[in-house]
DNA sequence: TAGCAAAATGTCAAAATGACACTAAGCAAA
DNA sequence: TTTGCTTAGTGTCATTTTGACATTTTGCTA
Protein backbone atom coordinates (compact mmCIF):
# COMPACT_ATOMS: atom_id res chain seq x y z
CA UNK A 1 0.00 0.00 0.00
CA UNK A 2 3.44 2.46 0.05
CA UNK A 3 3.51 3.77 -3.47
CA UNK A 4 6.53 5.78 -2.18
CA UNK A 5 9.03 4.04 -3.86
CA UNK A 6 7.49 3.44 -7.29
CA UNK A 7 6.17 7.15 -8.05
CA UNK A 8 7.74 10.49 -7.84
CA UNK A 9 6.44 12.39 -4.63
CA UNK A 10 5.77 16.20 -4.97
CA UNK A 11 7.32 17.76 -1.85
CA UNK A 12 5.39 20.90 -2.40
CA UNK A 13 1.62 19.80 -2.89
CA UNK A 14 -0.51 18.10 -0.45
CA UNK A 15 -4.11 17.03 -0.69
CA UNK A 16 -6.43 16.94 2.99
CA UNK A 17 -9.55 15.18 3.22
CA UNK A 18 -12.92 16.41 4.83
CA UNK A 19 -14.74 13.24 5.66
CA UNK A 20 -18.83 14.46 6.74
CA UNK A 21 -20.50 11.48 7.86
CA UNK A 22 -24.07 11.00 10.05
CA UNK A 23 -25.24 8.66 11.77
CA UNK A 24 -28.83 10.26 12.37
CA UNK A 25 -27.70 11.38 15.41
CA UNK A 26 -24.99 13.97 14.76
CA UNK A 27 -22.88 15.22 12.25
CA UNK A 28 -19.44 14.11 12.24
CA UNK A 29 -16.00 14.20 10.40
CA UNK A 30 -13.80 11.85 9.65
CA UNK A 31 -10.14 12.22 11.49
CA UNK A 32 -7.07 10.24 12.13
CA UNK A 33 -4.79 10.67 14.83
CA UNK A 34 -0.75 10.06 13.90
CA UNK A 35 1.09 7.75 14.88
CA UNK A 36 3.44 9.29 17.67
CA UNK A 37 7.22 10.81 17.39
CA UNK A 38 9.99 11.01 19.55
CA UNK A 39 8.55 12.52 22.84
CA UNK A 40 6.19 14.36 21.82
CA UNK A 41 3.33 13.26 23.36
CA UNK A 42 0.60 15.95 21.86
CA UNK A 43 -1.96 14.63 20.18
CA UNK A 44 -3.61 16.40 17.96
CA UNK A 45 -6.17 14.84 15.30
CA UNK A 46 -5.42 15.45 11.87
CA UNK A 47 -7.78 15.62 8.66
CA UNK A 48 -6.51 12.63 6.25
CA UNK A 49 -3.69 13.89 3.92
CA UNK A 50 -0.06 13.78 2.51
CA UNK A 51 1.96 14.38 -0.49
CA UNK A 52 0.76 14.13 -4.08
CA UNK A 53 2.80 12.22 -7.05
CA UNK A 54 3.30 13.80 -9.65
CA UNK A 55 2.35 11.67 -11.78
CA UNK A 56 -1.63 11.54 -10.94
CA UNK A 57 -4.25 14.16 -10.95
CA UNK A 58 -5.50 16.00 -7.60
CA UNK A 59 -8.74 14.53 -7.30
CA UNK A 60 -6.92 11.02 -7.95
CA UNK A 61 -4.42 11.87 -5.24
CA UNK A 62 -7.13 12.50 -2.56
CA UNK A 63 -9.00 9.55 -3.28
CA UNK A 64 -5.28 7.56 -2.77
CA UNK A 65 -4.45 9.32 0.38
CA UNK A 66 -7.84 8.65 1.85
CA UNK A 67 -7.79 5.15 0.75
CA UNK A 68 -4.67 5.05 2.51
CA UNK A 69 -4.41 6.59 5.35
CA UNK A 70 -8.38 5.43 6.15
CA UNK A 71 -9.48 2.58 3.65
CA UNK A 72 -12.34 4.75 2.80
CA UNK A 73 -12.43 4.28 -1.13
CA UNK A 74 -15.07 5.43 -4.15
CA UNK A 75 -16.09 8.76 -2.29
CA UNK A 76 -17.13 11.20 -4.75
CA UNK A 77 -14.39 14.32 -3.19
CA UNK A 78 -15.53 17.85 -3.57
CA UNK A 79 -12.57 20.24 -4.23
CA UNK A 80 -13.11 23.26 -1.30
CA UNK A 81 -9.91 25.14 -2.04
CA UNK A 82 -6.28 25.37 -1.61
CA UNK A 83 -4.59 26.41 1.42
CA UNK A 84 -0.69 27.92 1.18
CA UNK A 85 -0.50 30.61 4.44
CA UNK A 86 3.22 30.62 4.99
CA UNK A 87 2.80 29.35 8.54
CA UNK A 88 0.56 26.33 8.24
CA UNK A 89 2.83 23.67 9.20
CA UNK A 90 4.80 25.60 11.55
CA UNK A 91 3.25 24.36 15.38
CA UNK A 92 6.12 22.55 17.50
CA UNK A 93 4.26 19.22 17.48
CA UNK A 94 3.82 19.51 13.78
CA UNK A 95 7.51 20.25 12.79
CA UNK A 96 8.26 17.73 15.36
CA UNK A 97 6.09 15.19 13.36
CA UNK A 98 7.40 16.68 9.73
CA UNK A 99 11.34 15.63 10.65
CA UNK A 100 10.27 12.49 10.99
CA UNK A 101 7.97 11.91 8.42
CA UNK A 102 9.13 13.80 5.56
CA UNK A 103 12.07 13.72 3.07
CA UNK A 104 12.45 17.97 3.50
CA UNK A 105 10.59 19.06 6.38
CA UNK A 106 11.14 22.62 6.11
CA UNK A 107 9.58 22.27 2.13
CA UNK A 108 6.55 24.98 1.93
CA UNK A 109 3.80 22.96 1.17
CA UNK A 110 0.57 24.14 -0.12
CA UNK A 111 -2.34 21.88 0.58
CA UNK A 112 -5.86 21.30 -1.72
CA UNK A 113 -8.65 20.29 0.74
CA UNK A 114 -11.26 18.16 -1.13
CA UNK A 115 -14.75 17.52 1.17
CA UNK A 116 -17.55 14.38 0.94
CA UNK A 117 -20.55 13.54 2.67
CA UNK A 118 -21.16 9.88 2.94
CA UNK A 119 -23.59 7.73 4.72
CA UNK A 120 -21.39 6.59 8.00
CA UNK A 121 -22.99 3.22 8.02
CA UNK A 122 -21.77 2.28 4.31
CA UNK A 123 -17.86 2.58 5.46
CA UNK A 124 -15.61 1.22 7.76
CA UNK A 125 -12.47 2.86 8.46
CA UNK A 126 -8.84 0.94 9.01
CA UNK A 127 -5.57 3.06 9.95
CA UNK A 128 -3.02 2.31 8.04
CA UNK A 129 0.51 4.17 6.68
CA UNK A 130 1.11 6.59 9.51
CA UNK A 131 -2.11 7.08 11.06
CA UNK A 132 -2.58 5.26 13.70
CA UNK A 133 -6.14 5.54 14.23
CA UNK A 134 -9.19 6.53 12.31
CA UNK A 135 -12.25 7.74 13.95
CA UNK A 136 -15.88 9.50 13.29
CA UNK A 137 -15.56 13.00 15.55
CA UNK A 138 -18.58 14.60 16.02
CA UNK A 139 -18.52 18.01 14.62
CA UNK A 140 -19.01 20.50 17.42
CA UNK A 141 -16.55 18.65 19.60
CA UNK A 142 -13.78 19.28 16.83
CA UNK A 143 -11.72 22.35 19.08
CA UNK A 144 -8.10 22.16 17.18
CA UNK A 145 -6.14 20.06 15.17
CA UNK A 146 -2.81 19.66 13.23
CA UNK A 147 -1.67 22.15 11.07
CA UNK A 148 -4.00 24.67 9.40
CA UNK A 149 -6.81 21.90 9.63
CA UNK A 150 -9.25 23.27 12.02
CA UNK A 151 -9.28 26.25 9.19
CA UNK A 152 -9.83 23.66 6.64
CA UNK A 153 -12.67 21.92 8.26
CA UNK A 154 -14.15 25.11 9.14
CA UNK A 155 -14.43 26.10 5.26
CA UNK A 156 -15.35 22.65 4.99
CA UNK A 157 -18.29 23.92 7.56
CA UNK A 158 -19.04 26.93 5.23
CA UNK A 159 -19.16 25.34 2.38
CA UNK A 160 -22.00 22.64 3.43
CA UNK A 161 -24.17 25.41 5.08
CA UNK A 162 -23.67 27.32 1.53
CA UNK A 163 -24.43 24.55 -0.54
CA UNK A 164 -27.72 23.03 1.65
CA UNK A 165 -28.96 26.46 1.05
CA UNK A 166 -28.87 26.40 -2.75
CA UNK A 167 -29.10 22.53 -3.90
CA UNK A 168 -31.29 19.43 -1.96
CA UNK A 169 -28.33 17.42 0.05
CA UNK A 170 -28.61 13.93 1.57
CA UNK A 171 -28.20 11.38 -1.02
CA UNK A 172 -24.85 10.58 0.12
CA UNK A 173 -25.31 10.88 3.65
CA UNK A 174 -28.52 8.53 3.92
CA UNK A 175 -29.34 4.80 3.08
CA UNK A 176 -31.24 4.19 0.29
CA UNK A 177 -34.72 3.68 2.21
CA UNK A 178 -34.62 6.50 5.03
CA UNK A 179 -37.62 8.21 6.89
CA UNK A 180 -38.42 12.00 6.32
CA UNK A 181 -37.44 12.09 10.03
CA UNK A 182 -33.91 11.03 9.56
CA UNK A 183 -33.53 13.84 6.44
CA UNK A 184 -35.15 16.36 8.88
CA UNK A 185 -32.68 15.67 11.17
CA UNK A 186 -30.06 15.51 8.62
CA UNK A 187 -31.08 18.82 7.63
CA UNK A 188 -31.12 20.08 11.29
CA UNK A 189 -27.20 18.67 12.04
CA UNK A 190 -25.93 20.99 9.53
CA UNK A 191 -27.95 24.25 9.77
CA UNK A 192 -27.24 23.54 13.45
CA UNK A 193 -30.80 24.68 14.51
CA UNK A 194 -33.98 23.39 14.67
CA UNK A 195 -36.71 23.47 11.45
CA UNK A 196 -40.10 23.22 11.83
CA UNK A 197 -41.19 19.97 11.00
CA UNK A 198 -44.24 20.56 9.06
CA UNK A 199 -42.74 23.19 6.71
CA UNK A 200 -39.72 21.23 6.51
CA UNK A 201 -42.08 18.39 4.97
CA UNK A 202 -43.87 20.20 3.20
CA UNK A 203 -40.61 21.65 1.35
CA UNK A 204 -39.11 18.58 0.66
CA UNK A 205 -42.60 16.66 -0.53
CA UNK A 206 -43.37 19.99 -2.82
CA UNK A 207 -40.19 20.18 -4.61
CA UNK A 208 -40.39 16.20 -5.37
CA UNK A 209 -37.07 15.11 -4.56
CA UNK A 210 -38.57 12.91 -2.17
CA UNK A 211 -40.95 9.53 -3.13
CA UNK A 212 -43.15 7.74 -0.34
CA UNK A 213 -42.43 3.86 -0.32
CA UNK A 214 -45.34 1.37 0.86
CA UNK A 215 -43.23 0.33 3.56
CA UNK A 216 -43.12 1.49 7.11
CA UNK A 217 -40.70 0.85 10.22
CA UNK A 218 -41.04 -2.37 12.00
CA UNK A 219 -40.42 -2.88 15.66
CA UNK A 220 -40.22 1.13 17.06
CA UNK A 221 -42.10 1.41 20.43
CA UNK A 222 -44.10 4.56 18.68
CA UNK A 223 -45.92 5.23 15.56
CA UNK A 224 -43.83 3.65 12.88
CA UNK A 225 -42.18 5.89 9.87
CA UNK A 226 -42.44 5.33 6.35
CA UNK A 227 -39.70 5.26 4.54
CA UNK A 228 -38.94 7.29 1.27
CA UNK A 229 -36.59 7.21 -0.83
CA UNK A 230 -34.67 10.24 -3.19
CA UNK A 231 -36.34 10.66 -6.32
CA UNK A 232 -33.27 10.74 -8.33
CA UNK A 233 -34.16 12.49 -11.69
CA UNK A 234 -35.79 14.93 -9.52
CA UNK A 235 -32.64 15.31 -7.18
CA UNK A 236 -29.71 15.68 -9.17
CA UNK A 237 -32.07 18.74 -11.59
CA UNK A 238 -31.92 20.74 -8.59
CA UNK A 239 -28.42 19.92 -7.83
CA UNK A 240 -27.59 20.97 -11.33
CA UNK A 241 -30.42 23.82 -11.37
CA UNK A 242 -29.59 25.29 -7.47
CA UNK A 243 -33.08 26.16 -5.74
CA UNK A 244 -34.48 29.96 -7.65
CA UNK A 245 -34.30 32.62 -5.97
CA UNK A 246 -36.23 35.67 -7.71
CA UNK A 247 -35.60 33.55 -11.34
CA UNK A 248 -32.33 33.44 -11.96
CA UNK B 1 9.48 44.74 -11.43
CA UNK B 2 11.08 41.50 -11.59
CA UNK B 3 11.51 39.64 -8.22
CA UNK B 4 12.76 36.68 -9.56
CA UNK B 5 16.27 37.53 -8.17
CA UNK B 6 15.44 38.20 -4.68
CA UNK B 7 12.68 35.65 -4.45
CA UNK B 8 12.97 31.97 -4.44
CA UNK B 9 10.77 30.83 -7.05
CA UNK B 10 8.72 27.99 -6.68
CA UNK B 11 8.57 25.77 -9.69
CA UNK B 12 5.74 23.82 -9.28
CA UNK B 13 2.75 26.06 -8.04
CA UNK B 14 1.17 28.86 -10.33
CA UNK B 15 -1.78 31.18 -9.99
CA UNK B 16 -4.00 32.82 -12.69
CA UNK B 17 -6.47 35.65 -11.91
CA UNK B 18 -10.07 35.72 -13.90
CA UNK B 19 -10.39 39.76 -13.80
CA UNK B 20 -14.31 40.40 -14.77
CA UNK B 21 -15.27 43.82 -15.76
CA UNK B 22 -18.22 45.52 -16.88
CA UNK B 23 -18.61 49.00 -19.27
CA UNK B 24 -22.11 49.12 -18.85
CA UNK B 25 -22.91 46.78 -21.82
CA UNK B 26 -21.10 43.34 -21.53
CA UNK B 27 -19.72 41.31 -19.07
CA UNK B 28 -15.75 41.22 -19.90
CA UNK B 29 -12.66 39.38 -19.06
CA UNK B 30 -9.15 40.30 -18.69
CA UNK B 31 -6.76 38.52 -20.72
CA UNK B 32 -3.32 38.97 -22.10
CA UNK B 33 -1.41 37.95 -25.07
CA UNK B 34 2.06 36.30 -24.37
CA UNK B 35 5.06 37.98 -26.12
CA UNK B 36 6.07 35.48 -29.19
CA UNK B 37 8.40 32.73 -28.90
CA UNK B 38 10.72 31.37 -31.49
CA UNK B 39 8.62 30.29 -35.04
CA UNK B 40 5.42 30.21 -32.95
CA UNK B 41 2.93 32.18 -34.51
CA UNK B 42 -0.13 31.59 -32.78
CA UNK B 43 -1.06 33.07 -29.99
CA UNK B 44 -3.99 31.99 -27.50
CA UNK B 45 -5.13 34.65 -25.02
CA UNK B 46 -4.50 33.63 -21.94
CA UNK B 47 -4.94 34.95 -18.08
CA UNK B 48 -3.29 36.72 -16.70
CA UNK B 49 -0.56 34.16 -14.02
CA UNK B 50 2.51 33.24 -13.27
CA UNK B 51 4.65 30.94 -10.88
CA UNK B 52 4.62 32.04 -7.11
CA UNK B 53 7.60 32.59 -4.57
CA UNK B 54 8.34 30.33 -1.72
CA UNK B 55 8.21 33.58 0.75
CA UNK B 56 4.62 34.68 -0.42
CA UNK B 57 0.90 33.45 0.09
CA UNK B 58 -0.88 32.36 -2.11
CA UNK B 59 -3.28 35.49 -2.27
CA UNK B 60 -0.58 37.54 -2.31
CA UNK B 61 0.78 36.14 -5.10
CA UNK B 62 -2.18 36.91 -7.15
CA UNK B 63 -1.91 40.14 -6.64
CA UNK B 64 1.55 40.50 -6.90
CA UNK B 65 1.14 38.51 -10.78
CA UNK B 66 -1.75 40.50 -11.38
CA UNK B 67 -0.02 43.68 -10.70
CA UNK B 68 3.41 42.29 -12.41
CA UNK B 69 1.27 41.48 -15.86
CA UNK B 70 -1.35 43.52 -15.81
CA UNK B 71 -0.03 47.00 -13.55
CA UNK B 72 -3.54 46.32 -11.57
CA UNK B 73 -3.54 46.37 -7.84
CA UNK B 74 -5.93 46.62 -4.30
CA UNK B 75 -8.15 44.03 -5.99
CA UNK B 76 -10.24 42.12 -3.74
CA UNK B 77 -9.68 38.62 -5.25
CA UNK B 78 -11.43 35.28 -4.28
CA UNK B 79 -10.32 31.77 -4.58
CA UNK B 80 -11.61 29.61 -7.57
CA UNK B 81 -9.91 26.59 -6.96
CA UNK B 82 -6.75 24.71 -7.68
CA UNK B 83 -6.10 23.32 -11.26
CA UNK B 84 -3.46 20.19 -11.61
CA UNK B 85 -4.44 18.06 -14.63
CA UNK B 86 -1.29 16.36 -15.52
CA UNK B 87 -2.14 17.22 -18.84
CA UNK B 88 -2.93 20.96 -17.89
CA UNK B 89 0.41 22.21 -20.15
CA UNK B 90 0.55 20.22 -23.23
CA UNK B 91 -0.71 22.08 -26.31
CA UNK B 92 2.21 22.18 -28.43
CA UNK B 93 2.45 26.58 -28.61
CA UNK B 94 2.59 26.15 -24.86
CA UNK B 95 5.31 23.62 -24.37
CA UNK B 96 7.45 26.31 -26.89
CA UNK B 97 6.41 28.78 -24.68
CA UNK B 98 7.33 27.28 -21.57
CA UNK B 99 10.05 26.35 -22.38
CA UNK B 100 11.56 29.62 -23.53
CA UNK B 101 10.39 31.16 -20.51
CA UNK B 102 10.70 28.64 -17.69
CA UNK B 103 13.93 26.73 -15.82
CA UNK B 104 11.89 23.45 -15.80
CA UNK B 105 9.96 23.50 -18.67
CA UNK B 106 8.51 20.04 -18.06
CA UNK B 107 7.86 20.49 -14.83
CA UNK B 108 4.44 19.60 -13.47
CA UNK B 109 2.80 22.79 -12.41
CA UNK B 110 -0.64 23.07 -10.47
CA UNK B 111 -2.24 26.14 -10.38
CA UNK B 112 -4.36 28.00 -7.98
CA UNK B 113 -7.03 30.09 -9.57
CA UNK B 114 -8.54 33.52 -8.47
CA UNK B 115 -11.51 35.60 -9.58
CA UNK B 116 -12.54 39.06 -9.32
CA UNK B 117 -15.31 41.77 -10.37
CA UNK B 118 -13.96 44.92 -10.79
CA UNK B 119 -15.17 48.45 -11.98
CA UNK B 120 -13.77 48.03 -15.75
CA UNK B 121 -13.54 52.24 -15.88
CA UNK B 122 -11.69 52.47 -12.76
CA UNK B 123 -8.54 50.70 -14.11
CA UNK B 124 -5.96 51.47 -16.76
CA UNK B 125 -4.46 47.61 -17.65
CA UNK B 126 -0.78 47.98 -18.98
CA UNK B 127 1.23 44.98 -20.36
CA UNK B 128 4.55 44.04 -18.74
CA UNK B 129 6.80 41.46 -18.22
CA UNK B 130 5.71 38.63 -20.70
CA UNK B 131 2.48 40.23 -21.14
CA UNK B 132 2.70 42.09 -24.86
CA UNK B 133 -0.60 43.33 -24.63
CA UNK B 134 -3.70 43.21 -22.07
CA UNK B 135 -7.15 43.59 -22.99
CA UNK B 136 -11.37 43.30 -21.91
CA UNK B 137 -12.77 40.93 -24.40
CA UNK B 138 -16.34 40.47 -23.69
CA UNK B 139 -17.17 36.84 -22.24
CA UNK B 140 -18.92 35.79 -24.93
CA UNK B 141 -16.11 35.97 -27.46
CA UNK B 142 -14.03 33.51 -25.66
CA UNK B 143 -13.60 30.69 -27.50
CA UNK B 144 -10.12 29.22 -26.48
CA UNK B 145 -7.49 29.83 -24.36
CA UNK B 146 -3.57 29.22 -23.78
CA UNK B 147 -3.01 25.82 -21.13
CA UNK B 148 -6.15 25.18 -19.49
CA UNK B 149 -7.29 28.51 -19.08
CA UNK B 150 -10.62 28.20 -20.40
CA UNK B 151 -11.71 25.10 -18.12
CA UNK B 152 -10.49 28.00 -15.34
CA UNK B 153 -12.29 30.74 -16.71
CA UNK B 154 -16.23 28.64 -17.60
CA UNK B 155 -15.75 27.63 -14.11
CA UNK B 156 -14.98 31.17 -12.71
CA UNK B 157 -18.14 31.99 -15.15
CA UNK B 158 -20.30 29.42 -13.24
CA UNK B 159 -18.76 30.61 -9.61
CA UNK B 160 -20.07 33.84 -10.58
CA UNK B 161 -23.54 32.92 -11.37
CA UNK B 162 -23.65 30.68 -8.37
CA UNK B 163 -22.77 33.52 -6.11
CA UNK B 164 -25.54 36.19 -8.23
CA UNK B 165 -27.71 33.51 -6.86
CA UNK B 166 -27.06 33.57 -3.06
CA UNK B 167 -25.69 37.19 -2.54
CA UNK B 168 -26.01 40.57 -3.92
CA UNK B 169 -23.20 41.44 -6.66
CA UNK B 170 -22.29 44.62 -8.19
CA UNK B 171 -20.47 46.82 -5.52
CA UNK B 172 -17.50 45.90 -6.99
CA UNK B 173 -18.38 46.53 -11.12
CA UNK B 174 -20.19 49.34 -10.73
CA UNK B 175 -19.29 53.67 -10.15
CA UNK B 176 -19.93 54.66 -6.67
CA UNK B 177 -23.12 56.23 -7.98
CA UNK B 178 -25.48 54.38 -10.85
CA UNK B 179 -28.29 53.84 -12.51
CA UNK B 180 -30.68 50.91 -11.77
CA UNK B 181 -30.76 50.33 -15.17
CA UNK B 182 -26.91 49.78 -14.92
CA UNK B 183 -27.48 47.09 -11.80
CA UNK B 184 -30.40 45.66 -13.81
CA UNK B 185 -27.80 45.26 -16.75
CA UNK B 186 -24.66 43.83 -15.03
CA UNK B 187 -27.20 41.17 -13.84
CA UNK B 188 -28.60 40.49 -17.65
CA UNK B 189 -25.20 40.34 -18.37
CA UNK B 190 -23.92 37.67 -15.98
CA UNK B 191 -27.41 35.28 -15.86
CA UNK B 192 -26.96 35.48 -19.86
CA UNK B 193 -30.80 36.76 -20.00
CA UNK B 194 -33.37 39.26 -19.51
CA UNK B 195 -34.64 40.04 -16.31
CA UNK B 196 -38.30 41.66 -16.13
CA UNK B 197 -37.12 45.16 -15.42
CA UNK B 198 -40.29 45.84 -12.76
CA UNK B 199 -39.45 43.00 -10.70
CA UNK B 200 -35.87 43.28 -10.95
CA UNK B 201 -36.32 47.17 -9.14
CA UNK B 202 -38.56 45.95 -6.81
CA UNK B 203 -36.79 43.18 -5.69
CA UNK B 204 -33.49 45.67 -5.38
CA UNK B 205 -35.41 48.36 -3.57
CA UNK B 206 -37.75 45.94 -1.16
CA UNK B 207 -34.27 44.38 -0.17
CA UNK B 208 -32.74 48.11 0.67
CA UNK B 209 -29.20 47.08 -0.98
CA UNK B 210 -29.42 50.26 -3.13
CA UNK B 211 -30.12 53.84 -1.71
CA UNK B 212 -32.32 56.99 -4.47
CA UNK B 213 -29.59 59.59 -4.43
CA UNK B 214 -31.02 63.35 -5.39
CA UNK B 215 -29.43 63.17 -8.37
CA UNK B 216 -30.38 62.54 -12.17
CA UNK B 217 -28.15 61.70 -14.86
CA UNK B 218 -27.93 64.58 -17.20
CA UNK B 219 -27.47 65.26 -20.74
CA UNK B 220 -29.04 62.32 -22.14
CA UNK B 221 -31.70 62.25 -25.19
CA UNK B 222 -34.11 60.63 -22.92
CA UNK B 223 -35.78 60.91 -19.52
CA UNK B 224 -32.92 61.06 -17.20
CA UNK B 225 -32.21 58.58 -15.00
CA UNK B 226 -31.92 58.63 -10.95
CA UNK B 227 -28.64 57.73 -9.76
CA UNK B 228 -28.60 55.19 -6.44
CA UNK B 229 -25.75 54.30 -4.25
CA UNK B 230 -25.70 50.63 -2.35
CA UNK B 231 -26.38 50.65 0.94
CA UNK B 232 -23.33 49.41 2.33
CA UNK B 233 -24.51 48.11 6.10
CA UNK B 234 -27.31 45.85 3.62
CA UNK B 235 -25.07 44.97 1.26
CA UNK B 236 -22.46 43.20 3.67
CA UNK B 237 -24.96 41.82 6.21
CA UNK B 238 -26.61 40.04 2.87
CA UNK B 239 -23.35 38.82 1.70
CA UNK B 240 -22.42 37.33 4.69
CA UNK B 241 -26.05 36.07 5.45
CA UNK B 242 -27.09 35.50 1.60
CA UNK B 243 -30.74 35.11 0.35
CA UNK B 244 -32.93 32.83 2.29
CA UNK B 245 -34.15 29.62 0.78
CA UNK B 246 -36.67 28.06 3.04
CA UNK B 247 -35.51 29.54 6.29
CA UNK B 248 -31.79 28.66 6.22
C1' DT C 1 -55.87 -1.19 28.76
C1' DA C 2 -53.32 2.76 29.95
C1' DG C 3 -49.49 5.23 28.97
C1' DC C 4 -45.55 6.42 26.26
C1' DA C 5 -43.03 8.05 22.19
C1' DA C 6 -42.43 9.62 17.91
C1' DA C 7 -45.02 10.21 13.32
C1' DA C 8 -48.13 12.57 10.71
C1' DT C 9 -51.13 16.03 9.39
C1' DG C 10 -53.86 21.31 8.11
C1' DT C 11 -54.89 26.14 8.39
C1' DC C 12 -54.41 30.82 7.93
C1' DA C 13 -52.50 35.30 7.40
C1' DA C 14 -48.64 37.56 5.37
C1' DA C 15 -45.19 37.94 1.95
C1' DA C 16 -43.16 36.99 -2.48
C1' DT C 17 -43.49 35.98 -7.13
C1' DG C 18 -44.39 36.45 -12.07
C1' DA C 19 -46.74 38.29 -15.78
C1' DC C 20 -47.99 42.27 -18.02
C1' DA C 21 -48.44 47.81 -20.65
C1' DC C 22 -48.62 52.48 -20.30
C1' DT C 23 -46.94 57.24 -19.01
C1' DA C 24 -42.97 60.57 -18.15
C1' DA C 25 -38.98 63.20 -19.28
C1' DG C 26 -35.55 65.13 -22.04
C1' DC C 27 -33.51 65.91 -26.43
C1' DA C 28 -33.34 66.43 -31.48
C1' DA C 29 -35.11 67.12 -35.88
C1' DA C 30 -38.50 69.04 -38.76
C1' DT D 1 -43.17 74.76 -31.39
C1' DT D 2 -44.46 70.50 -32.39
C1' DT D 3 -43.53 65.82 -33.37
C1' DG D 4 -40.99 61.90 -32.70
C1' DC D 5 -37.48 59.19 -30.57
C1' DT D 6 -35.51 56.89 -26.62
C1' DT D 7 -35.06 55.16 -22.25
C1' DA D 8 -36.90 55.72 -17.27
C1' DG D 9 -40.22 54.74 -14.27
C1' DT D 10 -44.39 52.98 -12.34
C1' DG D 11 -48.92 49.41 -10.38
C1' DT D 12 -52.01 45.58 -10.22
C1' DC D 13 -53.63 41.17 -9.70
C1' DA D 14 -53.76 36.29 -9.36
C1' DT D 15 -50.96 32.64 -7.68
C1' DT D 16 -47.51 30.63 -4.89
C1' DT D 17 -44.69 30.40 -0.92
C1' DT D 18 -43.69 31.21 3.66
C1' DG D 19 -43.85 30.87 8.67
C1' DA D 20 -46.15 30.08 12.77
C1' DC D 21 -48.68 26.94 15.33
C1' DA D 22 -51.42 22.00 18.07
C1' DT D 23 -53.69 17.79 17.74
C1' DT D 24 -54.35 13.13 16.39
C1' DT D 25 -52.38 8.59 15.03
C1' DT D 26 -49.95 4.34 15.55
C1' DG D 27 -47.51 0.73 17.63
C1' DC D 28 -45.24 -0.94 21.54
C1' DT D 29 -44.74 -1.85 26.52
C1' DA D 30 -45.79 -2.17 31.24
Amino acid sequence: MNYNYEHDLNKGISVDCVIFGFDFEKLKVLVIRRKPVENISESLVSLPGDLIFNDENLDQAAQRVLKELTDLENIYLEQLGAFGDLDRLSKPSDIAWLRSNRAQPEARVITVAYYALVNLNAFDPKPSNFAESVSWEPVEDIKSMAFDHLEIFNKAREELYRKLKIQPIGFNLLPKKFTLSQLHKLYEAIVGRELDKRNFRRKMIKLEIVKKLDEKQKGVPHKPSNFYEFHVENYKRLVNKGFDNFGF
